[in-house]
DNA sequence: GTCTATACACCGATAGAC
DNA sequence: GTCTATCGGTGTATAGAC
């Protein structure tokens, strides 16, 4: 079966990873289940991949850009500032409830890039880039309102990141989406309290 | 060497677990590294443990007993109300950057327990006990500051642990103290704007 | 490149002498 | 209870035929 080529394999076995991953944790995702899940011998992972080590940096680019291109929809529609950025924090947590899993699989990845060294970089890079997501959202909505924020931005930013990573953290762990949904509605008022006219 | 009753083998070998978890990870705590930690021979594990799930669930609520009473102290003192959460989330926040691997070992822990069918039952208990703190502190500095919250405790908790934990796992990742703490100072600010006079 | 077979280290757990 | 020796299984990675 020699008609796929080493790109085409390579990508596959990624999804193949972030499958496994997400489905039983990454501490089962290995080379073995991992070409299983692909449906490939076990020799194919070591020609296209120098290590596993490899292997997971690519997976955490991946599920770092789906994430990405998840969230940017979100800039929603609203009348007053409140009700949009209330209206783009429910289009994100949708997205959380669609796929918890794999929503716990970029804890369990953050984890595991912060315990090998060499890799904190990588998990460094991917916390930037939710930042900056999130600075793109408060600009635009801001914008959007015609108001200022009246704190800065490296400070709210990181500020809606937290309380984002915390509810789904916990709503991982307990299941209460009632609750989770309150929260991010309250933070919503205070956000939009922390502007004011331009 | 028989000098040491088997309780406190089990003790020692509990603490043993957590340095190696913290310093290492999770992943890097097998039987024979937390035994040589202790220093003991490796069939010491399995007449102290019936299994290493056993001393994982020991170690998860050794964990969660210490970092409550390190936490309890934090009903601090201050003049308003919102420089009396201040104080206290930032007793709190001295903790973290005190030991952060043991508050990193939290995070993976709290993976661990949730991938084990059986053992979420656990996970999920840890984070009820970190609601019903962040409820004590609401509660208590409420009290001191003679007001009453507008929003209802179980969101409010709920609230304040997100960003706690959001934080945290921020820091961890990007090291961040400055902009930690200014977070921390909004959250403060937001949670005494969620009261009234009573 | 592709696959089978295998190397070699290490895992959790146990057997059995003392 | 305590320790040494070892089992059976699985991990990543490689050798070598095709």
């Amino acid at each position: 079966m020699g008609r796929m080529s080493a790109h085409d394999r390579r990508e596959q076995l990624v999804e193949a990873a972030i499958a496994v991953m997400a489905r039983d944790g990454v501490a089962r995702a290995t080379t073995r289940s991992i070409v299983a899940e692909a449906e490939m011998p076990l020799g194919t992972f070591h020609y296209c991949f120098r290590s596993k080590e490899e292997l997971v940096e690519q997976v955490i680019h991946r599920i770092n850009q789906r994430s990405y291109e998840a969230v940017l929809p979100a800039l929603a529609e609203g009348a007053d500032l409140a009700t949009k950025i209330r209206n783009g924090l429910f289009a994100y947590w949708s997205h959380v409830e669609d796929d918890p899993l794999e929503h716990q699989l970029t804890y369990e990845l953050t984890q595991y890039a912060l315990r090998r060294s060499g890799q904190d970089r990588t998990a460094r890079a991917l916390y930037q880039q939710y930042l900056d997501t999130c600075g793109i959202f408060l600009t635009v909505v801001a914008e959007a309102a015609c108001v200022d924020w009246t704190v800065p931005i490296p400070v709210i930013r990181r500020y809606l990141l937290a309380v984002i990573e915390g509810v789904t953290l916990q709503w991982l762990v307990d299941g209460d989406g009632e609750q989770a949904r309150a929260v991010l509605d309250q933070l919503a008022r205070h956000l939009a309290a922390m502007t004011g006219p331009r």
